[in-house]
DNA sequence: ATTCTTGCAAAGCCTTTGCAACTGC
DNA sequence: GCAGTTGCAAAGGCTTTGCAAGAAT
């Protein structure tokens, strides 16, 4: 990820084990559950669920799919993880201790780049309040070609020509 | 909706058969297109395919699942509709005659309050600029509750209290 | 002990697709 | 008549779920 990371008290493990113990219905940790909160929070950028069996299993580790969907959800109750759709595909972020933003993802590549923008934040909280919303979060996503596939596609385009 | 809809100078019917016959391989305006895009673009605020096709069933037309979908993705080709990713549910609004703008969607009712905001364009503009990024399009999805679901969020509450 | 979690396989949901019959051009 | 379209039913992705066995508190 791009952005500067957010300083916070607890690491995503311990928040995650205090928000399962304060449930209603108080929740239980597993050793499954340890394993990928440590393999999300040591490694990865964005990741849908695929991407995080993978990573999983070629570690060496067997958790099986529906585990693995069902801890992601718990994670993003925690507000752990942050699910956003980007074209059709579900992804997952870092939500704890990283800030909000938006983003803009390359069509060609695949690679997300993140933003913050104070005027768009503003503009939100007008809107919002203009229109009496009571907002929960927003998704913004900005769909094109990033700079290198631009000049990657030049340079093409140039070669093409000769 | 609720933007001032943009003057246009074809119907959307005609439209579409102009973008079939200038494709490179000219395609077909058939009868359940032509039925599609009445129904399209007569009635419906933002849709989903399976409110489409219900619509058009309840409506005594037998199109199938099949070309109901085929026909969408014509329409999203042909700039005709714009498909966008709310939550989980894919759902379709009018993209011709129809201003670029942002949406709200309220997680109680469902409703979908369109918004335009220049502060916004202005800061993607830049944004992507600043990036090299070339943008194609982008989504805004503001998630909430809406004024009147508030309100009567508020009234129940009051109501508890007794 | 009790109650929650796991893993498996099955089911769900939405969307796409292969194919034979059909139809616009 | 040729090439693209339809409808059907089947197949595809991805995600969720019922259930019996296993683990956390």
């Amino acid at each position: 990820m791009s952005l500067p990371a957010v300083p916070v008290s607890q690491s995503p493990e311990n928040k995650f084990r205090e928000y399962l113990s304060s449930r209603p219905k108080p929740q239980r940790f597993t050793d499954q559950q340890r394993v990928l909160v440590q393999h999300i929070f040591a490694q990865h950028e964005h990741f849908d669920a695929d991407q995080l069996i993978l990573d999983v299993h070629g570690a060496g580790l067997n958790i099986s799919r529906a585990t693995i969907y069902r801890t992601l959800s718990k994670l993003v109750d925690a507000g752990l993880l942050r699910r956003i759709e980007v074209g059709t595909r579900t992804v997952y972020e870092h939500d704890y201790g990283y800030p909000q933003h938006e983003h803009m993802v390359c069509e060609r590549c695949g690679k997300m780049i993140e933003f913050q923008s104070e005027s768009i934040q503003a503009a939100l909280q007008q809107v919002t309040e203009q229109n009496q919303f009571l907002a929960s979060g927003h998704t913004l996503v900005v769909r094109g070609v990033c700079a290198e596939c631009n000049r990657a596609r030049n340079a093409k385009r140039r070669l093409d020509l000769i």
